[in-house]
DNA sequence: AGGATGATGAAG
DNA sequence: TTCATCATCCTA
């Protein structure tokens, strides 16, 4: 999987990540070590991945929001239905967490280790990426902290959600 | 434009 | 033990 935009979350001081609100059951792997898989499932039917970033101890997360299957492109299709088009496979957080068959067992995940799921580092260009608003989160979506690939067109291209708008637009 | 669908956390 | 909320996607 290319990864071509993700979301930066921080931790308690950002209104709009899973540990405002401070240590849980379910954001612990948040507050863990760095470049552990941190899997949240929301809307009754949908795994997303995010890659846990800062030091131990403070809260951090990288939300996978879409990519480009490269590889085990058959697995992907099964999974996320023999209809839809490779370019859909993986363009938005839902679809990545079913393209690559993430479950809540999933979270906790060493990404850099020896286990399945490995996280490798790519080279863009300087100024091939782009930044803007966060996308479906209801509050503090105005910080900038969405990264995406200019032009790609392996990204998602949802719109921010009618909550996030009036969030924002309340001074 | 709205429905699906369930884990989560706060409140009671 | 409820209840609202939700870092979404699909069908219409």
């Amino acid at each position: 999987m290319r990864v071509t935009e993700v979301e930066a979350y921080a931790g308690e001081r950002d209104p709009a990540s899973h540990a405002f609100r401070g240590r849980t059951p379910r954001n612990a792997v948040m507050f863990g070590p760095p470049g552990h898989l941190y899997v949240y499932f929301t809307y009754g039917m949908h795994h997303c991945g995010n890659v846990v970033c800062g030091p131990e101890g403070m809260a951090s997360g990288a939300l996978l929001r879409s990519g480009e299957v490269v590889d085990g492109l058959e697995v992907a299709r099964r999974r996320r239905g023999e209809r839809v088009r490779d370019r859909d496979l993986a363009r938005g957080p839902g679809r990545l967490g079913q393209a690559l068959g993430l479950t809540l067992a999933d979270s906790g995940a060493d990404l850099l280790g020896a286990g399945p799921a490995r996280l490798v580092l790519g080279a863009y260009p300087v100024g091939a990426v782009a930044t803007g608003p966060r996308v479906g989160v209801s509050r503090a979506a105005d910080v900038p902290w969405r990264f995406w690939i200019r032009d790609d067109q392996y990204v998602s291209s949802y719109q921010r959600s009618p909550r996030a708008e009036r969030r924002s637009a309340e001074k």
